[in-house]
DNA sequence: ATGAAAGCGCTAACAC
DNA sequence: GTGTTAGCGCTTTCAT
């Protein structure tokens, strides 16, 4: 911000007054008289004073800023808990300041550092696919950071947790697709070290051994989650078994459109021959033909509820009280589209 | 921040130096011992000492953090120029800060107002659809604050901008229909307020006329630009047409998905019967069926120039030397797909 | 090469 | 009610 701003003194200055007077007059304290509070408010709006920020944060070490690091912005699901989480974080008078680890370990790291020096009040996080170390989050705390994961968590740090509830959602889209008649369903899941695969592969198979039906381990194909092309080729994978299976849930609703490319090809019908479900709810769901059903995850009250926990555990720490890291867990909900439930 | 860090109080105690000297060490002044910088870094690093950032922007009166406002987060358009600006700021070692207005004026007005407070040292805009006035950024600027505009501009404001060319990339998508043979070519826009819209519509225009295309008013007709069913609505308006055209140019790829919809609902063939071209070239252009033809923008691009034209407003600012604001026009491409081309 | 002193703008503690 | 003093942590003179 410019030099030549206007400072307490100035005021102070032109009205005569001392500079301590004017703060106190400033910041509506109750030991002042109204008639001095009129003069320097009057002056204040006059000379377009406004408070000089650094000043106070260097003076209570306080920023009102949040960080919040994420794998990446462009991507439906985590720019929709961005949303949340500036539109909630404004309501208690924090800005966020944002930050994209790309999926790096290191570059994860060096924005925790860099925010670290911006002196942010606290960081909301969800991890990148290859950290596993997470000294750098300990290391925030022990500087009385507070730390929330929010759905790329990990049990390694004892930190607020928020996540959706993959396993059950992966539970009932399985379940879905046992319930319109399909008994050989496979599953198109990506790298496990994530525990978002992890449970959802987990939901899938409780939900096929909870219904009878028999776990085919070929049926599980592994491949890059991001990619429609590998949804496409995993698929194909799928359709050189000597039983192929009449339903495909996909851990990703991009890899579900490879697998609709796919099958189409192969003059297959959807959901008549393999009915397929996806995860996510992303906008492409309702375009691709036929429409695919998917799992949708309450990615906007996701960022919402961090900042609550946040703003919780900020609280506590002021008052010095002991803080009990909560974890949140989330509703998913079963989106029915033409994909599995046909033209109605 | 915690509250008990180590000062260089304390390591200047714990070492017998002065605080200066060992301020010096830390910052690797040349007036300072080899011995007592390798003694000071030595303690620094046994004792985890890290900068109290929060004194230092006092001193400097810099934050090392650059503002930025959008409409909206969860937009393909958007998110990517953030993932640029936030990529590239990282370079020069600035942080961002985000906010979005959700298309509100008072919100965007709020925006900037709490940036200001939390001293950003430059502000990138994309401007709200109902932003006229633009006193809150001529204020930033009185403050010595650059503001650079994004997309979303202004005229009524001295400060450089970037733009991606609309006007051209209407006038390659409307030539690139009249080339495949359509001649009676539609477009559906929406709000004229936005200098992108009033920009798309001047290039389709210049592209009629420069052709010998007759320019027919019925064929312009304006919707909600975010919205499917408005594209499905304005294109079932269109089909009622005496003369219904053979091609349309929407502004936006949603509404061409909603186009699409319509015109194979009734049992018109694309682009046989009638053509469709979209703006924006979204990850849905390539999912819908058929696949969509669009204009790609260089959002990512757009948001890494906003950063080095704000880098070099700020340096040339802290030089003292006069700024002169540049306008910087990025191109358009034409992604070619079955909506306009066939399968091939 | 090092230390002493001053100051960035503001607020809280202490006087009167 | 208001003024005086001090201090947040750091860097930058100015001495020596």
């Amino acid at each position: 911000m410019g030099k030549h701003n206007i400072r307490l003194k100035d005021l102070a200055k032109e009205l005569g007054l001392s500079i301590p007077s004017v703060s106190r007059a400033l910041n509506d304290k109750p030991d002042i008289s109204f008639e001095t509070k009129r003069k320097v408010f009057e002056l204040a709006e006059k000379l377009h004073y406004q408070r000089n920020q650094f000043a106070i944060n260097f003076k209570n070490q306080q920023s009102f800023i949040i960080g919040v690091i994420i794998p990446k912005i462009v991507h439906h699901f985590f720019s929709n808990i961005i949303s949340g989480i500036i539109n909630e974080a404004e309501k208690y008078g924090y800005n966020v300041m944002l930050f994209q680890s790309n999926e790096s370990f290191e570059s994860e790291l060096k924005g925790v550092k860099t925010f670290q020096k911006s002196m942010i009040d606290g960081l909301i996080i969800s991890l990148s696919d290859n950290t596993q170390d997470v000294e750098h989050l300990k290391h925030l705390q022990d500087h009385d950071v507070p730390v929330i994961l929010i759905d790329r968590i990990t049990q390694e740090i004892d930190a607020a947790k928020i996540i959706c509830d993959d396993y059950n959602g992966a539970y009932i889209a399985t379940e879905h697709l046992i319930s319109i008649g399909k008994s050989k369903i496979a599953h198109i899941t990506g790298s496990l070290t994530p525990h978002t695969t992890k449970e959802r592969l987990r939901g899938y198979q409780k939900a096929l051994t909870d219904h009878q039906k028999t776990f085919n381990e070929h049926y599980v194909i592994n491949c890059n989650l991001e990619s429609r092309s590998e949804g496409y080729k995993a698929t194909i994978k799928l359709l050189s078994e000597k039983e192929i299976p009449d339903g495909i849930f996909c851990a990703t609703d991009i890899t579900a459109v490879g697998a609709i490319e796919a099958i189409k090809e192969n003059g297959l019908l959807i959901p008549d021959d393999i009915a397929v479900i996806g995860f996510s709810n992303w906008e492409i769901s309702s375009v691709v033909e036929p429409a695919l059903s998917s799992i949708s995850q309450p990615d906007y009250e996701m960022g919402k509820k961090a900042i609550e926990l946040l703003i919780e555990e900020l609280s506590l720490k002021r008052e010095n009280k002991t803080i009990k890291h909560k974890t949140h867990i989330m509703k998913t909900a079963l989106i029915k589209r033409e994909s599995t439930i046909g033209k109605q």
